[in-house]
DNA sequence: TTGTACGCGTTATCAC
DNA sequence: GTGATAACGCGTACAA
């Protein structure tokens, strides 16, 4: 086997092969313009016997644009972004777009290089899960032209367009459920990053006390512990907020009502009450985030927050498409699905006393 | 705001702004060559001020490579593979290479047009999880030279370097676990899908049969319905787990073994069992595999059979790198990593009899 | 140290 | 219907 460094066969191979110039075989390739069917057919069969395949670069340079989307995601063993990340994959491929994805980890080091990437390859446009560091990387690559759109975090200061959740009404649905079925006191887990999804929870969490008339001193807000900024590529697990709980739900009187930002940590407090002898819902109430896959299946299955995660993505696509195709660019819209609650066992109605 | 088609500047407007040659401002950018440190800030100055960004297509036509990674995988929303993309994204990107990602769900025709993709992009290597439902579009990564290596499962006939997990052994050593702590007779749980890894474990069961001198007659392989093959986003779960689980587990012996083939489907047995008033691990023992992020925290906590995806992903991106960096085309190899058996309550020792 | 010339593979605009 | 020719943005030789 020598080792000499073929390059693969170009259209100018092909020309060559029957005749003909870089330009017929081109356009014979392609179908547009106008072709003598017979020519057609010798260039296409030369093509195939040639294993011929269009160098994307070249097309990209000279067309400007590469047919490709830049997905930029902050970790992708979250479900609720590996599910999302499966329905732009599949909508942008049957529009015969190429993925261009990269994780930034809450990061903001790695969301400007994702930014970067981004722009040296010319992407039609960015569909963007911030991690709220800074509107810099974002506004850098607007300021560029590209359409960009938010999903489920909007910017800091920058007015972009966003799709996402309206995790405030999930979280004021599931704090009302929790109170009239007669949890009280309420333990809010949270991971203690700064990002505008916690702030919406506890925003609804507060909403609703006021509207029950209950005071917001009673309920403690629990801060996780994060592992996602560290170096790590540990998945979304239970582990800081097992931990968190055994402490928190020790000496915890009977009904507490405890909301959790994600399914993941509501898992952890499951165990948690599990070892310190607590039942589910008797003596502590559960109300998670997310839906995740494994939660309808917990014993008692879990109460918790679905997000429409298909609609999200679809429509994060389907607006990137349209501006792509041409739409003028309009002032930034803001829509957020709304969140339905599941309720299972972990909230079952207690009787009081 | 006018409708001016304005493209991005490139190094000849930066050479017009300063007065200079696009090559001096190439090498200036690209800090090769030998530049006057006065020309190059200026060129430098420029190339900020305008906020330049390097044509990534126009350098991969010119060099022939794009510096990027092709990566394929079967289903993102599989915990074992959304692991494997965090690993493999950050390693490639730490190396600066960009990661062009695809999914396949099973569908060997998406299988052929990622292939394509990556082909027409010239990608410098590609790391892959082949459906199996051909070797077709592999052979003809391959045959066009393209640095390849299999991830999780190999190919049908083609050899071609692989490397993964021992899922026989896995299978095997879980299988000797549930017979010694007593667990007999044995159910099966697999998805119904033709893939070498359930293959593996099923053969890893009947060794450790073998060696236990049980019989493999006894023991029922109970194939759970795929969904992955539809045309939805499901993500996993273990909906058809636990239907199944019910009419198996009905009028099974006290005693009974269940091994799953993964961790949704472990946990639709755990559902079915407390449903049917069955406990675990007295009544059924559960063994899964993957150590899903959510096995630990269940009640009982799931025995499960963990893989090493760190290193897989990690040994997965260093094969490529060295191809890439040169290493000549050797004989493939079948890397396969042990995984360990994460013992847990669902198989605690019982008292026989 | 810098400039000239050319090539990468493809598409587009014109002639013919 | 087909063929020159130029252009896309950048890198590499080589000459100045």
């Amino acid at each position: 086997m020598t080792l000499e460094e073929t390059r693969p066969p170009t259209i100018k191979t092909i020309a060559q092969n029957v005749g003909m110039t870089a330009n017929t075989v081109s356009r014979a390739l392609r179908g547009s313009g106008s072709i003598s069917p017979t020519t057609r057919d010798k260039i296409l069969a030369e093509a195939r016997r040639l294993g011929y395949v269009p160098n994307a670069a070249a097309r990209a340079l000279v067309l400007g644009s590469a047919n490709s989307l830049g997905l930029v995601m902050t970790n992708p063993s979250n479900p609720f972004y590996s599910e999302l990340f499966s329905v732009i994959e599949r909508r942008s491929r049957k529009d015969g777009y190429l993925l261009q994805l990269s994780a930034t980890e809450e990061n903001l080091q790695n969301e400007e290089s994702a930014v970067d990437a981004m722009l040296r390859w010319r992407v039609d446009g960015a569909i963007v899960v911030a991690t709220q560091g800074s509107d810099a990387p974002w506004q850098r690559l607007m300021a560029n032209g590209v359409p960009m759109i938010c999903v489920n975090r909007p910017l800091l200061e920058v007015d972009c367009e966003l799709v996402g959740i309206d995790y405030e009404q999930g979280a004021y649905d599931a704090t009302l459920h929790l109170l009239d079925s007669g949890h009280w006191p309420l333990v809010v887990f949270e991971e203690d990053l700064e990002i505008s999804t916690v702030h919406s929870r506890i925003a609804g969490v507060h909403r609703a006390l006021g509207v029950r008339g209950r005071a917001a001193e009673e309920v403690s807000i629990v801060r996780i512990e994060s592992l996602r900024d560290n170096d790590s590529t540990l998945p979304w697990q239970p582990q800081s907020a097992y931990e968190e709980a055994h402490r928190r739900l020790a000496g915890t009187p009977r009904g507490t009502g405890v909301i959790a930002g994600n399914d993941f940590l509501a898992l952890g407090v499951y165990r948690a009450a599990y070892e310190l002898g607590l039942s589910i819902p008797e003596d502590v109430g559960v109300c998670g985030q997310g839906d995740h896959p494994f939660s309808a299946f917990l014993t008692p299955g879990l109460t918790t927050v679905r997000s429409p995660v298909q609609d999200i993505g679809a429509a994060a696509v389907d607006w990137i498409m349209e501006r792509i195709r041409g739409a003028p660019p309009a002032p930034p819209t803001h829509r957020r699905f709304a969140p339905t609650l599941q309720v299972r066992g972990s909230t079952m109605a207690r009787s009081t006393g």
